[in-house]
DNA sequence: GTCTATACAAGGATAGAC
DNA sequence: GTCTATCCTTGTATAGAC
């Protein structure tokens, strides 16, 4: 959800709607900075602006409060990057599909400062009842990049010689350090989806080197 | 320090400097694993074999003991990746400079389960006192990964067409992704280098596309 | 709806037995 | 040296005022 989609949505929902949307999306700052165990109700309620016991009005555990935020990080980058890929045009090749998703799965990052489906400094943390819930929306998510990779490896678009799983946690990971990236070099999101994009497609080699 | 050189120096030590280095290295584990607030000393503890309480034989606090174990880490990793680049000789290229280092760190990363210079997840939650202890030892490593990068860029050898700075946060982070892979894809030490520094170096293109 | 005050649990730290 | 028992602090959760 863009800055823009969710202030739209705010604009709809009635004011009790809007603080519980404002606490999740506080949640999910935290969470993405902290990790599970080291979030505090205490800076949740301080990024909403509120005091801690205020958010048992609107959710009976931080185990309740976590899941909302952690479930609907995943679900809604997952839904970007399927759809760009759906969005192409039925000749489209694998290669395409696969960039495209990753270029999605970048830009969704970048744009959406919070928890995603990768973000296992999260995940790892939880506890067991909640990662069960929340396995099948993860797991959904790592088959649509087995997919694309095997169906790229077999088109001759990319790389061959190194098993796909390996090649789907790569581009997953990669994707995941621009969290670690300092501002300075994060200019504009589509520049910073460029230059990822570019690395992880072509590596590092330069000039020197291509022509052998 | 690898296994066997951890044994000879463990042969060489009184019972208490065994004891005290086993708790440094199990301090090591869990905090690659937890980060520093999620680390338990009770955690430590048990990997090390002992009570809670037992600890404060051999360290003042949690944050004497978590200091100790992180410089070290720290200072190990870096050690190895300047030694191999010093081991070089003279008439190597900037490039094999480069890459030299990119394969110590990767090779290090994997040998030590436990904590490196880069592991940000443990560094950005150490109390503040603590992480200005840490920083000249980190500047310096983070140093030593400019003065290759932009020298190999200079040669020519890797892309100039992105800032050197972001080729060094590439480097040093797609080679901290290792720690995620599951045990499954991570066979040989040797081979799981050689796929990461292939896949750092050349990308993920393939066959169909190096034509163009 | 949100605040302040407080009960309760968990983890770091200390003391004293052995 | 290591253990067990206990104190102190911090964080989750509840209660009741406004």
């Amino acid at each position: 959800m863009t800055a823009t989609e969710s202030d739209e949505a705010t604009a709809r929902m009635s004011k009790s709607e809007a603080t519980r949307a404002r606490i999740i999306a506080a949640a999910g700052k935290v969470l993405a900075e902290t990790g599970y165990q080291h979030t505090r109700l205490s800076a949740i309620a301080a990024e909403a602006g509120m005091q801690t016991g205020s958010l048992y009005y609107y959710f009976g555990s931080k185990e309740e409060l976590v899941e909302e935020a952690l479930d609907g990080g995943v679900r809604v980058v997952h839904q970007r990057v399927r759809q760009s890929v759906d969005d192409l045009p039925g000749r489209a090749t694998a290669g395409e599909r696969l960039f495209t998703a990753v270029r999605a799965f970048v830009k969704a990052r970048l744009e959406i400062g919070s928890v995603s489906p990768a973000h296992i400094r999260s995940y790892r943390d939880l506890p067991k009842d909640m990662r069960e819930r929340l396995r099948p929306e993860l797991e959904a998510f790592s088959s649509l990049w087995d997919e694309l990779v095997v169906a790229a490896v077999e088109s001759g678009e990319i790389r061959h010689d190194v098993d796909p799983f390996v090649l789907h946690l790569f581009v997953v990971h990669t994707s995941e350090q621009l969290i670690k990236w300092p501002d300075s070099v994060r200019t504009s999101i589509a520049h910073t989806t460029d230059v990822m994009v570019r690395l992880m497609l072509n590596g590092l080699e330069g000039p020197a080197l291509k022509k052998g």
